[in-house]
DNA sequence: GCATCTGTTATATTATAACTATAACAAGTA
DNA sequence: TACTTGTTATAGTTATAATATAACAGATGC
């Protein structure tokens, strides 16, 4: 799988690894199961180092996307991926709220929001 | 207009306040025209330092969301909120990526994502 | 057995961001 | 003149992000 980072981003290194790892479940691009590089390989490959990777699997860990085997190495979930928890949908909502609130304020239509939403919606999504 | 703060967040409070304004903005209950405390003011209510307070001022002027008249005071822009320039699209782009991702990870059907969007548009629209 | 690879833990350092604390300045108003 | 405005400057503290090394424990392959 293919990552690409933002140095210059503000958003830090093991969110970006975070997000990118999910957008690539939820794509389908990696299927449960399948194993992930080793803290230590994916850190070579991307330059940085290896406990930026180990924070982001950690955290990856926390919240049910992946296994850790302590030295099997990390795979995917390989059955059932985390839940619409309640404390999930809360912060979806609160994830949600300001930036939806900024379209508003910049008058922008409630059909051209949900037809942005439905686009990306398409676009990472399996198929 | 009241602002509640959470100190324990990790958002930076600077960002709870630009986030506030703006839906204070959309929900027009803030309108433009209408003066902002000034910095030392806000400051000194919400118990933080004033230089907290300006910095999300400035934001929110770099965003055209406010005028900062240098001896005046602080308003809401009076006419014409900031436009959807592609600059701002292509943020809403980014900002949504992450989130919808997320969602479709965990199994959200589409229908359920657009319904939660609606639903806060709806919280946070005026009327 | 031994080297190698796993994640894990520990410690230290650097750089930056966030927040606060004071102080002072320039410009307009009462 | 006194006061309020945003603005600028300086400094200090705390927390986060990222790096650099090193070592450990358990499993695998030869």
């Amino acid at each position: 799988m293919i990552i690409r980072l933002d140095l210059e981003s503000d958003t830090p290194i093991y969110t970006q690894l975070v997000q990118q790892i999910v957008e690539g479940i939820a794509s389908g691009r990696l299927q449960p199961g399948e194993p992930l590089p080793s803290v230590r390989t994916l850190a070579g490959d991307l330059g940085i180092n290896l406990h930026t990777v180990n924070k982001a699997y950690q955290l990856l860990k926390q919240d049910g996307y992946i296994q850790i085997h302590r030295q099997k190495g990390v795979v995917v979930q390989p059955q059932g991926m985390p839940d619409l928890t309640p404390q999930y949908l809360k912060k979806l909502e609160g994830d949600l709220r300001p930036i939806i609130a900024e379209s508003i304020a910049r008058s922008m239509k409630k059909n051209k929001l949900i037809e942005l939403v439905e686009k990306l919606h398409a676009e990472l999504s399996v198929n």
